[in-house]
DNA sequence: TCGTCCCGCCAAATC
DNA sequence: GATTTGGCGGGACGA
């Protein structure tokens, strides 16, 4: 079927190649670029010329005018820009690019006529390729096409001038007249259909290349196969979501360790890894690849050729970017990894054929405006290499970031603001749909202020705030569905079934909540002298008016009403225990955490330890039940750990860092081993520092603690031990006791200590008959212990077995009056409020942190809170927000619905919120992860 | 010379 | 059996 194309395909092909190969190169460009200004510059300019003449013209207008069709980032900016209901048709580009060389009918003509090869098929479907082309000119939705402009130029006389270069030839350059095709966030209502062979056509290309690209799409889910030669185009829309996973997965793989082994060969991989790595790891690794390819693509069974796909190899690819904390892979690293993780053997072959790979998944997503070719210098000398320049944080940010880093770089390099601009705007545009979803106030704020500024330097911060924002919102909403159902389990089964992301473990979560915790906590800790949060924490961005206001007033809280609130399902409750918060801080302080704010794109590998990657991995590898723990994102897990960690009565808030994880000894600890031995074994620096720390805590909890991450480490001290025992004894007790010293002030937190991080993952038994998932307690009434237990949560919420308390994750929190001493209590399913009197008691100190911390809004804004009743919260709480009314108990669920929306749209739901909700009750976590997708994709299109 | 990566053969997977 | 997918690597291009 390929046609053959050869040189000869044709001129009109040529044409196309060339544009596209200049277009590439002004990708190499933009690349270089990236690094030196100059050319990019002009890059760009080639490159929107390119675009604007060719098709891209029209494909740009789908995307932003003149935005940034240049590189690949540019034109994920300018898909960004389009969002669906933007349009991904109209053209507004076209002025700004140069159509030096519109691609003309004419122009296309002779280039065919000079280049027509000999057989007609070729003539044809240059031909073809020529329409398609002039049409996506007109109407594509990726001005990236362009490429032809220059070349167009010159080759108009000259055919074999003309002639496309290898260069434009590039995959890359077919990449984006790909993408120009589509808009990048299609109406949820639109379905676009991609066929194989009509896009081949239209491009010039042989199928085979558009394989190449759309393997490589659909390993960040922007496709999926739909049926033979046919895909389907879902846009950007889950993408953050699905790099989150990625992102999940990549730690749960322990990808950062085996970069370092191979950086620094310390140690062999195998040994590393050894057998229970490959087994586990790998297996699970690839398990959850092929589950999450199959599921996007059901037609395509997994089988043994497709783990080698290019999809495959994409995916694990973007994983070394997003767990790496420099964001650069080099290309030979890359290789060995992935051939390690095949287990092929690693002869010279296979590591051309590797790196051959490489290069064509790094052209597409350099295409996409993900990654960057930069080099890296070694020891051997200079080493190709790429730098993430995509989302970092998927957790809710990912998409400002990605966008502020790719502004950034743009800026930097070639000074122009418009393509930062645009990929500002891009931001923007997520950052307001995030926060449509989350119907919060902060989010629109965000948005405005990052529309109405693109360009100031406040944007940062406020992208930064929204960021958060939009991580704590996708967190909720991530915990909300693994709360509601059981998350490994059904997610492995949802996500084999249903939708890729699903499939993927749901790292974003933790991660969320630790990022976005850490905004929060500043805020709310700032009062708190003891407490300090790094810059990037404390300073949060003033910018988000909702959170700035919580913050800047922690005393008055005034905002966080407004706030989104976060959602915190029981595991976070761990964290927002004093220790999750303090954690947090600690973890801040220490600079550890990718807290700092957005800034910190590697929150994940900041907060989870290598150790708790493999604690998960291993969780789930021991436990496929378990798999939750291995959705869970870092923060989730640090917050399970925290809660699974026992806890005593009085842990210090120190020692309440630590956290260990613990909580149940029983559950996990194979896979804890496996993380031990991994780590140990792999002896990179940070495990090591890991284990260290980890070490100190008995066997079990040691095993979780691990888990904790580096920043546990840090935080961890002698107290740890001390924490520990506690902890244990608090396992004991089955909850988990928070002091108040945190953030809570007078507030105690019971928790039952037994619930895992993840509810799936533990097994219901643990939990016996305790109804209450959690009680807050105000300090003075522990004694008496007085409080307040959400009645039925598990009821509510899920299936969950009884002693999972599912539900306690959903607990929702209200800090109704800051002031108030009324000790609150948060149940999933109904809210006590506490009483005054209780609270009373505390302090005027505390009191005055709390109310810092909790923002009266807040109360409100909860349904479940009482006005009156302050948010027992830590400063987390305050930000979980519900929506439900005030007198219904909120749960989980409610919650969820709104967030998701406003997370994770994927192309395809069209679903209402309200459905959504609805659905929601009902539906397993499967359903849940379904909906998200659908839910998700709805919400975008508002 | 070497980094890139196009090109298309050809086999596995699907229809 | 036909067609679709896509692994694979030879070898050309460009710096």
């Amino acid at each position: 079927m390929p046609l053959r194309r050869g040189s000869g395909f044709g001129g009109a092909f040529e044409k196309a190649g060339k544009k596209v190969g200049e277009k590439i190169e002004m990708n190499c460009l933009t690349l270089k670029d990236l690094v030196s200004p100059r050319h990019t510059k002009v890059n760009f300019t080639d490159e929107d010329g390119e675009n604007a003449q060719k098709e891209n013209i029209f494909d740009r207008p789908k995307m932003a005018p003149k935005t940034p069709m240049k590189n690949e980032p540019i034109d994920l900016s300018k898909q960004k820009t389009y969002t669906p209901e933007r349009n991904p048709i109209t053209p507004v580009k076209l002025s700004d690019r140069p159509l030096t060389d519109p691609w003309t009918p004419t122009a296309n003509l002779k280039m065919l006529i000079s280049a027509a090869s000999p057989d007609m098929r070729d003539r044809e479907k240059k031909k073809e390729l020529f329409r398609p082309i002039e049409n996506s000119e007109f109407g594509g939705a990726f001005p990236d096409s362009l490429q032809c402009d220059a070349v167009d130029d010159g080759t108009a006389d000259d055919y074999e001038k003309q002639r496309p270069s290898r260069k434009q030839k590039s995959l890359g350059l077919l990449c984006q007249k790909f993408l120009a095709r589509y808009p990048s966030y299609p109406l949820s209502a639109e379905k676009t259909t991609i066929s194989l062979d009509e896009v081949a056509s239209s491009l010039g290309v042989e199928r085979r290349r558009i394989y190449d690209i759309v393997n490589v799409l659909e390993s960040l889910q922007l496709v999926s196969r739909v049926a033979k030669n046919q895909y389907c185009w879902h846009g950007l829309h889950s993408l953050s979501q699905t790099l989150k996973n990625l992102q999940e997965i990549g730690e749960l793989q322990k990808y950062e360790e085996l970069m370092a082994y191979f950086q620094h060969k310390e140690v062999d991989l195998e040994c590393r890894f050894g057998e229970h790595k490959r087994e586990t790891f790998i297996d699970f690794q690839d398990r959850q690849l092929l589950d999450f390819s199959e599921t996007d693509c059901p037609s395509a069974s997994a089988n043994s050729r497709k783990d080698k796909s290019l999809r495959i190899m994409s995916q694990k690819f973007v994983m070394l970017f997003l767990v790496s904390k420099t964001k650069i892979v080099t290309l030979d690293i890359a290789a060995k990894i992935l051939i390690e993780e095949s287990q092929d053997i690693a002869d010279h072959s296979k590591f051309k054929t590797k790196v051959r790979r490489l290069y064509d998944i790094a052209n597409v997503l350099t295409s996409l405006g993900l990654i960057k070719k930069v080099h890296v210098t070694e020891e051997r000398g200079r080493k190709p290499a790429f730098k993430w320049i995509g989302p970092v944080e998927f957790s809710a940010d990912c998409d400002l970031k990605v966008n502020n880093s790719t502004c950034a770089s743009l800026k930097e390099v070639k000074g122009e603001i418009r393509v930062p601009y645009q990929a500002c705007v891009t931001g923007k545009e997520r950052l307001s749909r995030h926060a449509s979803f989350n119907n919060t106030q902060p989010a629109k704020v965000v948005k405005r202020k990052v529309s109405s500024e693109p360009s100031s330097p406040h944007r940062g911060r406020q992208e930064d705030c929204c960021s958060k924002m939009i991580n704590l919102a996708s967190v909720c909403c991530q915990k909300m569905e693994d709360d509601k159902s059981n998350f490994a389990t059904e997610r492995t089964k949802n996500l084999g079934m249903i939708s890729p992301f699903p499939v993927l473990p749901v790292p974003g979560d933790s991660g969320y909540c630790l990022k976005t915790l850490p905004h929060l906590l500043t805020s709310a800790c700032s009062d708190q002298p003891h407490l300090s949060l790094p810059n990037g924490m404390n300073d949060p961005a003033p910018p988000l008016p909702g959170l700035s206001a919580s913050r800047t007033e922690t005393g008055k809280s005034t905002v966080l009403s407004n706030q989104s609130l976060f959602y915190l399902p029981s595991p976070s409750l761990y964290m927002l225990c004093g220790n999750l918060h303090e954690s947090l801080v600690s973890m801040e302080e220490k600079g550890i955490m990718g807290f700092q704010g957005q800034t910190s794109p590697h929150l994940p590998e900041t907060t989870e330890s290598p150790l708790d990657c493999r604690k998960r991995s291993s969780q789930k590898c021991a436990s496929p039940p378990a798999a939750s723990a291995e959705e869970e994102p870092t923060a989730k897990r640090q917050s399970m750990e925290q809660n699974d960690r026992p806890i005593s009565l009085v842990l210090s808030k120190k020692t309440t860092k630590p956290m260990d994880p613990e909580a149940s000894p029983d559950h996990n600890s194979n896979s804890i081993d496996q993380l031990r031995n991994f780590q140990v074994e792999s002896g990179t620096p940070v495990v090591e520092a890991t284990i260290k720390e980890t070490a100190k805590p008995l066997e079990t909890e040691e095993q979780e603690k691990p888990y904790r991450s580096k920043v546990l480490k840090e935080n961890m001290n002698e107290n740890e031990q001390a924490s520990q025992e506690n902890d244990k004894q608090s396992f004991l007790s089955q909850y988990l006791y928070v002091q108040p010293a945190s953030g809570l002030n007078s507030f105690n937190f019971l928790f039952p200590a037994n619930q895992s991080p993840d509810p799936a993952s533990l097994p219901p038994s643990r939990l016996p008959s305790l109804s209450v998932p959690c009680v807050v307690v105000p300090s003075p009434a522990l004694a008496s212990f007085p409080l307040i237990c959400s009645p039925a949560v598990t009821s509510q919420l899920s299936p969950a077995p009884a002693g999972s308390f599912p539900n306690v994750t959903c607990m929702n929190f209200s800090v109704p009056g800051l002031t108030s001493t009324a000790p609150v209590f948060i149940g999933t399913s109904a809210v006590l409020t506490p009483n005054a009197s209780q609270l009373s008691t505390l302090d005027p100190h505390q009191q005055m942190h709390s109310s810092v911390r909790l923002s009266p809004m807040l109360g409100s804004a909860c349904s479940s809170i009482k006005a009156d009743s302050p948010a027992c919260m830590g400063h987390h709480l305050t930000l979980l927000k519900l929506q439900q009314p005030s007198s219904a108990p909120v749960t989980p669920k409610s919650i969820r619905p709104i967030h998701q929306e406003t997370f994770f749209k994927t192309p395809g739901s069209l679903e209402d919120p309200v459905a959504w909700r609805k659905n929601e009750g009902n539906q397993s976590r499967i359903a849940s992860s379904v909906q998200r997708r659908l839910e998700i994709f709805s919400s975008s299109s508002d």
